[in-house]
DNA sequence: GACATATTTAGGCAAATGGCTAAGTATATC
DNA sequence: GATATACTTAGCCATTTGCCTAAATATGTC
């Protein structure tokens, strides 16, 4: 079943739902929220996320990264040092409905 | 570096921001974001989905089932189908900021 | 009870993720 | 230009994802 055609999803939706998905993905991990989160309130050099999260500067910096593609942070760099901040601070806007739906899901 | 009990997050910050990171994961694919989408407009059974997505029914009933323990979609049994519906509508919400961040990440 | 339809579950596999260590790059100091 | 600090990139490995096929379950019909 599936197998050719058969859908209309498969040539028209992805390219909407697919960009969605993308910045959802980036969101979607602890760390990265963490660090979101904390960027809400000022920006940040990767060292001082590197202290606050406890792991590797190479895996803070990985997804750093991440969020910069994903288009939700930005950076510039001073002397040595590297500052992060929201590029989007409306990002922080739906985390109270995020866990608005989580309540409901570990009420079950 | 960060071996031992380096940071404060890694005992107190996790609870909140993982349990939010589920409901972002659980969003997080260009499927389940079509399904969700769908279902913002009416209920659905499996098998109108199946239809609509153009992946395997298998494969649509495990989207679903994800989408259910993060506490997004509910369903219930009538005859031989399953009708899935939204649990939060305010789920949707959030989706014109996800789009705003995307457009800013495609200018690049 | 045999049979068809709708759905879920199990098992397998390729690709993506997330962490670490180690090596590379850039800037500032001596 | 040697050295130290801040950061990124590369390479490796274990785990998770996402899809498919096949088998199991459930409900309704003959």
């Amino acid at each position: 079943m599936a197998k050719y055609i058969t859908s209309f999803m498969a040539q028209t939706l992805p390219v909407k739902f697919k960009a969605q998905a993308a910045v959802l993905k980036a969101l979607a991990h602890p760390t990265r929220l963490f660090i979101v989160d904390e960027l809400s309130k000022r920006e940040r050099c990767v060292c001082e996320l590197t202290e606050m999260v406890g792991s590797e500067m190479s895996t803070v910096s990985k997804h750093l990264t991440l969020l910069k593609h994903a288009g939700i942070v930005e950076d510039d760099k001073r002397g040595v040092q590297v500052f992060y901040r929201l590029k989007r601070p409306c990002v922080m806007n739906f985390f109270k409905c995020v866990t608005a739906v989580r309540k409901d899901a570990i009420e079950e």
